[in-house]
DNA sequence: AGGATTAACTCAACTCAGTTGAATTAACAA
DNA sequence: TTGTTAATTCAACTGAGTTGAGTTAATCCT
């Protein structure tokens, strides 16, 4: 049974229903508890349209009555807020030595959270591992089966054969697998297949520093340096779904130019401190390890060309680190980097920061799988037809 | 008299109409002539739908009846083709020291052109001028001015002010003018802004090489180098409609970085070899000028290294370049790049070249200008109502 | 106070546009 | 010739947003 996907699909009564019940979602996450009559004018629609719809999305469970507010004259506007828990996801992220899979709500709040260790990482076995774990965080945390909207997986780029296949992030057998058929056949839900870097910029947009941007940048400290780019709300893919390699591209060094990640990433950091995870180099970074701090001087510019690139490619609001690295030394990078002049972010009429840290911690990326499905419900597309 | 614009609006029967229109439209643009039920089927609406909205099309001259196809068994599909001359629209790029205009059909083709040197480039002279080349253009051509979908303006970027502002190619006077209001209350159009790359990436797509493309980039030899890019059929403009300038990047050369365009632009070709217009670029290209081929030497592994960053950044189906050069030393230029193998787009499976030359010719930005108009006909979004 | 004004909200009739299912037409195949 | 297939149209239907009148509950003004 495969579902025929329509590329751009055209409109109907049904879909415009549901394009504009994911626009009045949007508007109460974004703008907070609303109004009827707040969110016609911000929509276009007639007030008559977006109290119908509202009067769903409260039957539903997606919204419940937050009191009245009264600005000036007039009758009380009756305010209407989110239900967090009115719909919940599935976060996944599989490693090629670990599965890590999240729960989490509409907020990006985390339910249930389990790690796997991986001995065989072939897709079917992969496939029953997330079924089991998908059950027991549902049995774990009471929720509502039915609330599940879907699941995000993240896994390993970049995707099909490229000049940057061989890697040993690469995860064996996966190469010709279409995973989204297969997980989405194996959990019986809708499943959206991601880059840990795109995942993580959109964790950020549900629960971290990004809410309520549009146009963002995030660079990703996974196994090597990923870039997720999000512009006008949506992530931004490339072709293959392989936009986002940034570590490959060379930047200046005291040797000449050398691929970035060969300086910032994890496995750099590895070869320089000895030190794998974020405990040990936490510990590292307490104690001013001399290896470390030497690695911070040599990151930090690397950093600082890696931002101007990403600033003037993609003029966007602002550029987030962040990933599987101890937050005081991503702080202590952000601080030591000296932002470019020549850049079209270096504007007097700022109002973010230009680089900042990522707010949602190390297991950003399975949080992000999950929240690939929370967007969804927020972002409001003409979709093709059950 | 603002128009209120919506950001997202809501849909409705009015808007839906729009919608699939737009649809149908770049079915058939895309496509080439179709049926009926071929549409239908593409875009999940029924037949009796697409049946309506062909059958007003054809009333309001946007398509017409282009024969009848038979596959096999069954009624014959009446095929419907794109009426070139249904819709029109102006491009316009002003430069400080020039206005060129020009005035397309919806395949992209030339009605006419027209070159005005400035002598003052403020606001009010440029927008009085533009409205009469409009009018000598209209009455050149013959066209009809209700045909005339709307404006495109190529203006110099950055668009306020940056770490980049001070450079030559900025306007004076026009820092905190509103221009797109300016000119359409001077042409009494809709009217698009945009910067030279972008234009120009979107020229490629209504006529030149990358019809049919839906996620590539540009590279455009303007005064700098700039950097269009188009991802699933939408231009990516950034935060403030910045995007794309590569030209500040810094690429490795033999005395170090240096800002990409410091090699890499027509003003490094002038520095290197007196040359300033397309037509002694070609005469020296032509006689193999010791100086011209000198900077083709520097600038082919520059450029490669461009195309890297944008192939890991973007992961585009293909890169092209263009702009107010010879077409010559493009393909020189093209033919002499060693294109890096640690790349996403270094695939097996490739369709396109890597890297190609634009067939747009030198005024790319100003027809690519009308084409940012002709792209909307085709491009279904839920607009706001006028 | 008490009436005027303002704004949110609801009701009911209406309209637009896409859908559905039956009927028609024209090509190909046995 | 006759049956099958596929495009197309017709007419009735349905879903969803719009419109305009009416209701309710605040604030403003006298």
């Amino acid at each position: 049974m495969s579902l025929s996907v329509v590329p751009t699909p055209g409109s109907n009564a049904e879909r415009s229903r549901a394009y504009n019940r994911s626009l009045v979602l949007g508007h109460v996450r974004g703008a907070g508890a609303s109004g009827r009559a707040e969110i016609a004018r911000a929509s276009g629609l007639s007030t008559q349209a977006v109290s119908n719809i509202i009067g769903e999305l409260v039957a539903e469970g997606w919204l419940f009555e937050a009191g009245k507010r009264s600005e000036g004259r007039g009758l009380p506007a009756v305010q209407y807020a989110l239900a967090p828990a009115a719909g919940t996801a599935i976060g996944v992220e599989v490693r090629p030595d670990a599965l890590l899979v999240a729960l989490t709500d509409l907020d990006g709040s985390s339910l249930a959270t389990e790690r796997h260790s991986l001995t065989r990482a072939d897709p079917d076995t992969v496939a029953a591992l997330i079924a089991q774990a998908r059950d027991r965080a549902l049995a774990q945390s009471g929720v509502d089966p039915a609330r599940l909207l879907g699941a995000g997986v993240v896994m390993p780029g970049p995707f099909g054969a490229t000049g940057l296949t061989g890697a040993a992030s690469d995860l064996p057998g996966w190469a010709q697998m279409d995973a989204r058929a297969l997980f989405a056949e194996a959990l019986d839900l809708p499943v959206i297949i991601e880059n840990d870097a795109n995942a993580a910029a959109m964790a950020e947009r549900i629960s971290g520093v990004a809410q309520g941007l549009h146009t963002y940048a995030y660079l990703y400290f996974g196994t090597g340096l990923g870039l997720g780019v999000v512009t006008r709300g949506e992530l931004m893919r490339g072709a293959h779904g392989n936009a986002g390699e940034i570590g490959h591209i060379p930047v200046a060094h005291a040797t000449g130019p050398v691929p970035l990640e060969q300086i910032v990433s994890r496995f750099a950091l590895r070869a320089r401190t000895g030190a794998d995870s974020v405990d040990a180099l936490q510990a590292l970074h307490a104690n001013a390890d001399p290896n470390l701090m030497g690695w911070l001087d040599d990151a930090a510019p690397a950093l600082a060309n890696a931002v101007q690139i990403v600033e003037n490619l993609f003029d966007p609001e602002t550029v987030i680190i962040g990933g599987a690295m101890p937050e005081a030394l991503l702080d202590a990078l952000v601080a030591r980097v000296v932002l470019a002049p020549a850049s079209v972010a270096n504007r007097p009429d700022r109002v973010q920061p230009r680089l900042m840290r990522g707010t949602c911690g190390r297991m950003t990326a399975t949080f992000g799988a999950a929240a690939l499905v929370i967007n969804q419900a927020f972002t409001p597309r003409m979709a093709s037809p059950a």
